[in-house]
DNA sequence: CGGAATCCAGATTGATACTG
DNA sequence: CAGTATCAATCTGGATTCCG
């Protein structure tokens, strides 16, 4: 989802810049999952063969109708993170303290 | 998903129900993802103290809204899982045979 | 019925080193 | 720059057994 939004905000990115945006995730994972993306049709991936080498990615139509279709999600998520964090300590408090008493 | 959908359409289930309908599940995986799903208050559990145990499920005003939220999710998948398909099989069939030559 | 506890194979992931 | 390859540690989920 970030890579996602990642792109659908920026336009064309390339691989490293991917990773500043989406900071936290490992090369690997990086590699991994536009991999995937581009497999399932919803990146394209273009290489400029230059050196030093230079990779541009991008959204497909698909790519950019999955940014759209997860928009609620992610407003949904912002909206209602706070509430969530307080029903986990609630929940914690009511119930946590009975398996691991003082 | 499939739990908070299973919920949203047949509103109160049991356990069992919710196994059933959300067929393959293990309850194992099932038993942790109604937990966490109530400690995040998307879910309200009650138990009935009878023998032998009833406890319903149902979704709570936040389990609602998030299942709306994935509503958009959720048509884009169907409308566009062959699309994917395809895509993957392309993808398939243009890179994988350099990697994997006949 | 609705779980909890245990065991375990396999998938994920991070860290690291190397490359054209 | 944009990866690939490998190892090790972790995490996950399924199967099984037991319980009130």
């Amino acid at each position: 989802m970030l890579i996602l939004e990642a792109l659908e905000e920026h336009g064309t990115l390339r691989f490293t810049q991917i990773g500043r945006i989406v900071s936290g995730i490992s090369q690997k994972m990086l590699t991994q999952t536009v991999r995937r993306m581009e497999e399932d049709g919803l990146v394209k991936r273009t290489v400029h063969p230059v050196i030093p080498p230079h990779v541009d990615y991008e959204l497909t139509p698909i790519g950019h109708s999955l940014s759209e279709a997860f928009c609620g999600v992610w407003v949904w998520a912002e909206k209602h993170r706070d509430e969530i964090e307080r029903a986990r300590r609630a929940f914690a408090e009511a119930n946590g303290s009975k398996r691991r008493p003082a």
